[in-house]
DNA sequence: AAATCTTTCAACCGCGGACGC
DNA sequence: GGCGTCCGCGGTTGAAAGATT
């Protein structure tokens, strides 16, 4: 159990890839989609085609092959596909080749999130990078063990409690996991902590970084990647490292984990990467901008390498239009952006702080309420294709109803109702989980894949067969987890 | 400039859960 | 219910790059 059988099977490669391979393997799921993983290194290796470009290559690809020496045994072997165990394409394409993962430094509110997220969840790395668009769950472990682990020690702070180590070491904790009842309190004294040190970073750092690369929507002003490498060499405004998050930020996350969850099966939301724009407007390193044209994407080493070739950039704009694109609010300051047809008469609009929003139509919007499966269905055949498109590839967290929710609850709920209630009120929690789930269902409406380009449209209908999500065991499964991790029934 | 140490991160391993037969 | 297969997760490893001596 647990081993792929091809692994004893057959004679697999294994350690790192080559460029060829990652051509195979991003060709043939761009074109395919994964499917079944264990049947993709058969199937990619007749895809023959060079599709060097679209390689992210990095500085250790570039040695591979000199050091990588695979006996390729006959020529017939060149198209026996890969030579590697679906399980191993698998980690290739969620860690490396997924077109929507966000490359470069993580942020300082990426930073602080994972340590939030950490103090909550633990080492469940999956959902905490479901909570971080673009980031994979490989890359936060790794910064964790490389990196936030030894920031929160230096600072007195047991990364495992996330208590102060002298509390730890008094042994009046003695269990591992963190105490829910005062997890909050411990993780606003770890931030704090961090909050002080950067200060005092900042204080002997001049420079400044030039400009603030927030979402429009959100005054977020938390600015500056801070990698291990690169933390002393950046500054970040201190007086706004402290954002707490509003209570729909984990009605948002913590609900739609395991929608994104589901990225890593190469759900539609996928697709989003072949459209990087969100991605990279909120990346802190990889910078670009929204309109960039020809469309860009970066390469692991932070080269941009152009995707017209493949992608058209027709084929793009017929899906998102950059001058049509939105960012919602969120808490933590970076949200996938909403592109919504320019033509309004079918969607209504609105305006927070300068910013206009669209709402798809005020069919979806009124039916909300009322079931979320008719709400499905009428936005279903009220929308346009374009947006369904758009809701299905991920973006579900920016559906018309939790637009409506972060609306609503900007005007309705006052700032002081923090996050941290939430998460000391599991019934509240459990409520806005509850109340999220309905919303969820607007996520599972399905694209119209004659719409969409080849490859997108190939990738798509295969993948399609895998939804809908369980909502109602994503949700109760959330709500256990948030419950359980704060100490209530 | 060379040697050594440290850090980073891609990839592997083993396990458990889900699913189908 | 048992078994096999597949997927996904978390822990771990080890090579490469960078930093330090």
């Amino acid at each position: 159990m647990g081993r792929h059988s091809c692994c004893y099977k057959q004679k697999l490669r294994k350690g790192l890839w080559s460029p060829e391979e990652d051509e195979k393997l991003l060709r043939h799921i761009t074109k395919y989609g994964h499917g079944c993983w264990s049947s993709v290194p058969k199937q990619a290796g007749r895809l023959t085609s060079p599709l060097r470009f679209l390689i992210p290559q990095t500085k250790r690809l570039c040695n591979v092959q000199k050091k990588n020496q695979f006996n390729i045994s006959s020529p017939c072997d060149v198209f026996a596909g890969l030579q590697r165990c679906g399980k191993s394409c698998r980690l290739r394409w969620i860690n490396y080749l997924r077109p929507d993962l966000k490359r470069g430094t993580f942020s300082q509110e990426e930073e602080n999130l994972i340590i939030e997220l950490h103090a909550v969840l633990g080492n469940r790395w999956s959902q905490i990078a479901a909570q971080l668009p673009g980031r994979t769950d490989n890359e936060i472990k790794n910064l964790w063990n490389s990196c936030l682990k030894k920031k929160l020690r230096q600072r007195g702070i047991d990364p495992i409690t996330h208590k102060p180590l002298s509390e730890v070491e008094n042994g009046e904790e003695k269990d591992t996991t963190p105490k829910s009842r005062d997890k909050m309190s411990v993780v606003s004294n770890e931030l704090n902590l961090l909050k002080t040190e950067n200060s005092k970073q900042e204080a002997a750092l001049v420079e400044q970084r030039p400009e603030s690369i927030a979402p429009q929507g959100y005054p977020l002003e938390v600015q500056g990647s801070s990698s291990c490498k690169t933390t002393n060499s950046r500054s970040s405004n201190n007086s706004n490292l402290m954002i707490p998050p509003s209570k729909n930020f984990f009605q948002d996350r913590f609900v739609t984990s395991n929608q994104e969850k589901s990225a890593t099966n190469c759900q539609p939301s996928d697709l989003v990467g072949h459209f990087p724009l969100q991605q990279l407007n909120y990346a802190s390193n990889a910078r670009l901008s929204i309109n960039s044209n020809p469309i860009q994407w970066f390469t692991q080493g932070g080269r941009t390498f152009d995707m017209n070739s493949e992608f058209t950039s027709n084929a793009i704009s017929t899906i998102l239009s950059p001058s049509t694109s939105s960012f919602l609010p969120t808490s933590m300051g970076y949200k996938h952006p909403l592109t919504f047809p320019s033509d309004d008469t079918s969607m209504g609009s609105f305006t927070i702080n300068g910013s206009r929003y669209w709402e798809p139509s005020a069919t979806t919007s009124n039916s909300n309420s009322s079931s979320g499966s008719s709400s499905s269905a009428e936005l279903q055949s009220n929308s346009s294709l374009l947006e369904n498109s758009l809701f299905s590839w991920g973006l579900g967290d920016c559906s018309t109803s939790d637009k409506e929710t972060h609306i609503h609850l900007m005007e309705s709920q006052p700032e002081e109702i923090k996050w941290a209630e939430y998460f000391n009120n599991p019934l509240l929690m459990a409520a806005a989980l509850q109340n999220q789930t309905q919303q969820s269902l607007y996520n599972e409406i399905k694209p119209e894949p004659n719409l969409i380009n080849d490859s997108s449209s190939a990738m798509w209908s295969h993948n399609k067969q895998q939804l809908p999500l369980q909502t109602s065991d994503i949700c109760g499964k959330d709500i256990h987890t948030l419950t359980a991790a704060f100490g209530h029934p």
